[in-house]
Parts: structure tokens; C-alpha cells; sequence
DNA sequence: GAAAATATGGAGATCATCTCCATTTGTCAA
DNA sequence: TTGACAAATGGAGATGATCTCCATATTTTC
């Protein structure tokens, strides 16, 4: 959403069938086989509107990855909400690779097509790394996690597991990494 | 390499440019500003030359890939021949992220590149799996590490450190990931 | 040295992307 | 409710990158 004004209603309408149709198609892993006029079609506009809310895939799927980004970060808060700082943290940890899990047409799409802006990325990608160092800091100042590594390790790892997801072993081996991380962090303790 | 039959002494010398080149052109990072035709140009072979070594920009980057992966798998027969398992483990996982700081283009290129295939990869990835699953086995055998997680894991999260090449505070993070990683693997000892 | 097989390379065919602009739609004020 | 104005639309066609075909060149083997 552009931060100026609001978009139009018809405006705004299309961008939302865009999104939601682009988010569908990364899930069902048919987003390359398509050209992207031919996504324009499935979406039920034109290319020049498509062309207009987005003018790459990249722009396509960095609004999806808010999408997914902002329930990510309300699940953060509600954990941090219900739980203690260390079991919130680790909650939310499973709970992504979960999610993963269950979307993984979606994370393979979005990986591959952000593989080359995993750090200086849009406002998405901030917010979750907010949302990860408070859960953090909350667990460092109940004393259960070491305080010297901070939320951008666990975001590089979680970038980790989020873009190897084709590997054929992966879940056992997301939850392996998980596991690594939530003792290293309680290492030296 | 074909596991067929050699190629002819033109050809093997005309691939070999090709990667060379390749490998020249990713550590640069100017790879995705040229066209497919310029970078036969640039490789001193014809477009169909180009073609019929590398379809696509994905086969040259798995060649290129193929080199970097036997000086790693070399680094680990090293490091196992000279030093005690867990610190061989260790000076292993802390070489690569010494290396991908060293070639930063070069990772960046290849993590982009083969977003879309970082499980079932050519021979190149499988030979460094095997190399990591070595260099973990044998610290296990040692008693230095905890046997219920294998290098599975570990390649996710070396997976997750190539991928984030272009976080602001990449480094430190990496640095950062290695030291919980190897943590979190001593854990329950 | 000749024959056969294989490799080459670049013009041009193919195809996906992207833009332009005539037309349509939405919003707002009177 | 209507008209003016601004913004949005969409698709034909322009643009540009990819990819193939095949005449020619080179390598290899006997």
C-alpha cells in the first residue's frame, strides 16, 4: 500500500485481485510456467494494470510477502502476549517452519523469486526482524538466552531453512536446525 | 563434465572459457545485467556454442558452482587429515563463511541463481553434503557433538548463510550462526 | 592426407516483456 | 443528479532477449 493516499477503489480492487491470485499461483508452484502477461489474464485485468501495481515479479511477490509477513508478526505478539519470553521464542520458531510447511509452494516462490534482496528488502522483511529481535531481548532479559548474538543471526537461519525448502529431507531437518539454534542460544548459560 | 566419453580437445577448451569466465562475471555481479548472447561475446565463443555447453544461465552457474564445491570438499579432507574432529568441524564451517566474504559476488550470483534448486542439486552439492556429513560423523565418533542431528541441518543453515550475502551486517551474523550452530551441537553433552 | 564425426557461430525466428494511448470509470463539487 | 476532471484500464503492437538451425570449420582417427 502506498504510504501517500488511498488507491481508488477499482484501483485498489485490482491490486487486491493481483495479490491474491499471484499468492494462490506461487502456492500452487505455477508462477514460472507462466507469462506474466498471461497471469495479468488469470488475475482478470490487463497487462498495463498489472504493469501499473507491479512493474516486475519481484514487486508481485514482495506484496505477497507482506501479506505473509504481517500474520507473522501478529503471531509474534500474541505469543509473546501468552507465553514466557524463552517458550515464545521457541513457539514461534516451530511456528514457522510449520507454516513453511504448509505453504511450501508458497515459500519455494517467494524464495527464489527474493534470492537476490534477502536483506535490503522492503518493509516486510523489516517488520519481521523487529518482531524477531523483541522476542529475543524479551528472552535475553528473562535471563534464558545468551545476550552477545543478536535477532540477525536467528533471521539469517530462519532465511535458511525458509529457502532450502525443496531439500527432500526438510522438515526433519528444519526442526534439526530449530533445535540448534534454541540450544546454542541457551549455551552458555 | 559429461560422465560419458571426454569431450574433444575445442570443445573442453571453449567450456572451459565459458566457465572461467562465468566464474569472473558472478564475483563481479554483473551477471544479470548482461544478455545471455553478450556473455558468449564476452566468453569469446558463438551464441550457439553458448547453447549447446549451457541452456540456460542455471547450467552454467551449476559448472561454476561444480569448481567451488571441489576446493571446499578438498578444505575438509585437509582439515579432517590435521586436525581433531570437532575443531575440524569447526575451522570448516568458519572457512566457508571466510570464503563467502571473500567472494561475495560470486556467492550472491550463485545463491540466486540456484534459488530454485538448492535440494536436489547436481553432484556438486550432494559431494559437499557428504563432505560436511564426514566432517560431523567423525566428531560424533569423538563424542564432541550430539548424535541426533545430522548434516542435514548443518547444510541448511551454510544454505542459509550463502543465501543472506547481502544483509547489511552479514558478517557478524554469519560469524554469529556458526557459533550457535556449533553450540547448539555440543548442547546436551 | 582423407574421411567422418563433431563442433562452431551468428543470422534470423521465436517468444516474453513492456509501453502507449484511446477509452472507461470513479470521485467530487455544485 | 450531473458534469468536469483526474485517474485507471487494457490490449495491440513495439521492443528486446532468448534460442535454433544449418553451412562451414575443426578435430580425430586410421
Amino acid at each position: 500500500m502506498t504510504a501517500d493516499k488511498p488507491l481508488r477503489a477499482d484501483a485498489q480492487r485490482n491490486r487486491d485481485a493481483l495479490i491474491a491470485k499471484a499468492r494462490e499461483v506461487f502456492d500452487a508452484g505455477d508462477f514460472f510456467d507462466l507469462r506474466f502477461d498471461d497471469f495479468a489474464r488469470l488475475a482478470g485485468v490487463g497487462t498495463g494494470t498489472l504493469y501499473r501495481h507491479f512493474p516486475t515479479r519481484e514487486a508481485l511477490a514482495e506484496a505477497v510477502y507482506h501479506g505473509e509477513v504481517t500474520a507473522l508478526c501478529d503471531r509474534a505478539r500474541q505469543l509473546r502476549a501468552t507465553l514466557p519470553a524463552a517458550e515464545a521464542l521457541a513457539a514461534f520458531l516451530r511456528g514457522m517452519v510449520d507454516h513453511i510447511d504448509a505453504h511450501k509452494g508458497l515459500a519455494r516462490t517467494l524464495a527464489t523469486l527474493m534470492a537476490d534482496r534477502s536483506g535490503d528488502l522492503a518493509e516486510g522483511s523489516r517488520a519481521l526482524e523487529q518482531a524477531v529481535a523483541d522476542l529475543v531481548a524479551a528472552a535475553v532479559r528473562d535471563g534464558a538466552v545468551r545476550d552477545d548474538v543478536d535477532a540477525g543471526a536467528v533471521m539469517m537461519v530462519l532465511h535458511g531453512i525458509s529457502a532450502a525448502h525443496d531439500r527432500p529431507g526438510w522438515r526433519a531437518e528444519a526442526d534439526d536446525v530449530v533445535t540448534l539454534v534454541l540450544d546454542g542460544l541457551r549455551r552458555p548459560l
